[in-house]
DNA sequence: ATAGGCTATTGAAACGTGTCAATAACCGTG
DNA sequence: CACGGTTATTGACACGTTTCAATAGCCTAT
């Protein structure tokens, strides 16, 4: 046998500094208590247990613990004698594998980068816990970047996830300004990607969004069904890749159904990169459209936040929602649900565009594993949903 | 010179379009549920440039590109000249070092863990974002996994994150049941860790807490100086830690202002995992306190959730707000400011919270570089702060 | 009997770093 | 001229895996 027993003297650390650092610059308050117990006990990484320990343990060598614990194909050789023997002896020891001397190995890394535009916008949350969830069952792990809507932030991220060596990147493009050089950088890096909320008609990048045109073409039926004929509209700013579907189902219910779109009750809302700014903009677009002569009994937001700004203007003006002016969003974003009225407005289906775009990351995953196999990029569209709530009512009633 | 360059072909994919599978009706559209990627050895990378490279490139040892390109100590005997041409080998050929090869050599990973208890509370967004921002300052990627309030999920998560050798941890523990053993959990794993929201009394678990008994003390305080005598309370469920203070400041400030609380008007928050659920309870809660025959003019929630279902039943009930009756939150998610009326609360400095956390792990991260030092667990609480809104009046208006 | 095929196991070679002892040239000092 | 210190550079190893070729015994078919 005669291995070579390294003889592993660690060094403790002396450890009874006890060291109480106050932040001064701080500008909130704090206080800092001390711990009732000192750790003064040396706490050192506990050197982790190997390979070569397990496989000393077991009396085998460690080519086959690794192929016993791997099951690797060579495995099927290998009795079930001695596969009891070393897994009894790996759990014993509690081994772990040391997951940089894998991939180092190996080229897995079970891990995926995920890039969110502007995490406070609430739209992406349920995006993120789509994509978290679908992960955890493919026992991957996420590395979370928040771009911040800041473009050398992007690029410093997409390096530092790929010298993680992520497998596979999704892209949450929520509010994206656009940027064609973005589209480059992702090219660049060969490595699966997905991008959620924003389709890029050219390159390899899959994209999964939802159907805006029918979503706007579900919710103006739904105010046209109400009785609705004086319908403002707020649009979304025209560089964003949704306003214009939305607009157009809007526009191709009108026509087939004769419903005439009043040119000065339809505003834009600005370019901005914060997702917030909508409720600002929808409140400042609402109280000038009620300062037109025109008058309408229903009004139409880009999205859930210009809706909620509309509905603070229409407030502000004396105007009863729903009573006299009926409201409906766009999103679904967990707000609509709890506000009082509680919000009208189009689902998007936010947790299973996650999960789709983690399926079609792996799909292409498995798909390179096995040489010679290239899929093509895959856009996927969603159907969203009408969720009918407090905010529109029959135009009847008013 | 006569380097083999590598011709870098990469097949570009077709990138024709593909199928739309709309399911009509809901959006849950078949999705193949696949089983975790096969393990198949052959990857196509593009094969990276290694420090070797860079060697032979500028005509030099990999230990000297080593040592130059890390600015080791040993760097200060070697010349600008070839440092200089080193630096241009690297830059020239793209060298970007492994990171797996290095932390396997030394035992950095530059990597933190996030654990988040249910990432869908709205609260718990800002405090994510904070951490993100301050780690990116440091060069520190998060992998952020959210525990979705199950108890299992967040071992297996604790025990991918410590596979992952991150150098610290941070838990948000926003609406944690009660669970005495996952403390347990945290501190066998001798990581640098701070807990956001909750704090641990005994062990090595550093928090970051807001001074709930200040918060309720300064919320109660508007209210009373606003006129309101006769006011409700809906407390928060009892295994919750920040309910205990929060009330402990309302009874104070009515102590010392002799202002009388009706023992009929004080209800609480029922359990449950659910930090959505509140305002479902906050609803039901109200409409019972509606029922009873002491009238009040201001109603104070646990947290802005159970405000907003406080809100919907009072407006079911014909009452107004503000005009008729007060509402104060606390913890001030982003629903607060765009709700009508927008609701005055107690605000928790979220983002501050969680840079806070990062500070002080990193704090303790980098004592324990320098051997002997070992910091004391550290206890920070901040200071909240009280935004008056709309939802409150003078009792006098109405 | 020899060849080949299966079973069971293993030594050795990477994967790409960072470190450390070692080398070598140079220079000044005794 | 031997010595020691400084400057400049490097070969070799270890970090912990996985994999591949190789060994060896045994069995069966030619």
């Amino acid at each position: 046998m005669a291995w070579a027993r390294r003889s592993q003297l660690l060094k403790l650390r002396a450890g009874t500094q006890i060291e109480n650092p106050q932040q001064p610059g701080f500008a909130l308050v704090s206080i800092n208590r001390e711990a009732p117990i000192p750790e003064v006990s040396a706490k050192r990484q506990r050197p982790a247990v190997t390979i070569r320990e397990v496989a000393k343990e077991s009396g085998f060598a460690s080519a086959t613990v690794s192929i016993v614990l791997n099951k690797a194909p060579l495995s099927r050789y290998i009795p079930e004698i001695t596969k009891k023997r070393i897994e009894r002896a790996a759990k014993q020891l509690g081994y772990r594998p040391n997951v940089f001397a894998r991939t180092l190995r190996n080229q897995r890394t079970h891990t995926i980068g995920v890039m969110v535009f502007d995490m406070t916008d609430p739209y992406c949350i349920p995006i993120l816990r789509g994509i978290e969830n679908t992960l955890y069952e493919a026992s991957f792990l996420p590395i979370l970047t928040d771009v911040n809507n800041d473009r050398s932030r992007f690029e410093r991220y997409l390096e530092m996830l790929l010298d993680r060596r992520v497998e596979a990147l999704i892209v949450v493009a929520n509010w994206l300004f656009v940027d064609v050089d973005v589209l480059g950088d992702l090219e660049k890096s060969n490595v699966p990607t997905a991008m959620i909320g924003r389709e890029l008609k050219a390159g390899s990048v899959s994209s999964v969004t939802v159907d805006n045109e029918f979503g706007a073409h579900a919710a103006i039926e739904h105010l046209h069904a109400l009785g609705h004929r004086q319908i403002a509209f707020i649009r979304g700013p025209r560089y964003i890749t949704d306003t214009a579907p939305r607009w157009k189902g809007i526009r191709t219910f009108a026509a087939a159904n004769r419903l005439e779109i009043n040119p000065e009750l339809v505003v834009d809302l600005p370019e901005s990169r914060d997702p917030l700014s909508s409720f600002d903009a929808g409140f400042a677009l609402t109280e000038g459209l009620l300062r037109k002569k025109p008058k309408f009994t229903a009004l139409m937001a880009f999205d859930d936040m210009t809706a909620f700004g509309a509905v603070r203007a229409l407030h502000k003006a004396g105007i009863k929602v729903p009573e006299q002016c009926s409201v409906v969003g766009f999103d679904d974003i967990s707000h609509s649900s709890v506000l009082t009225p509680s919000l009208t407005t189009v689902r998007q289906p936010m947790p299973e565009m996650g999960q789709l775009a983690v399926n079609i990351v792996s799909e292409r995953l498995s798909a390179n594993q096995q040489a010679g196999k290239v899929l093509a990029t895959s856009h996927r569209k969603l159907v969203p949903r009408l969720i009918v709530r407090d905010s529109t009512v029959k135009v009847s009633a008013q």
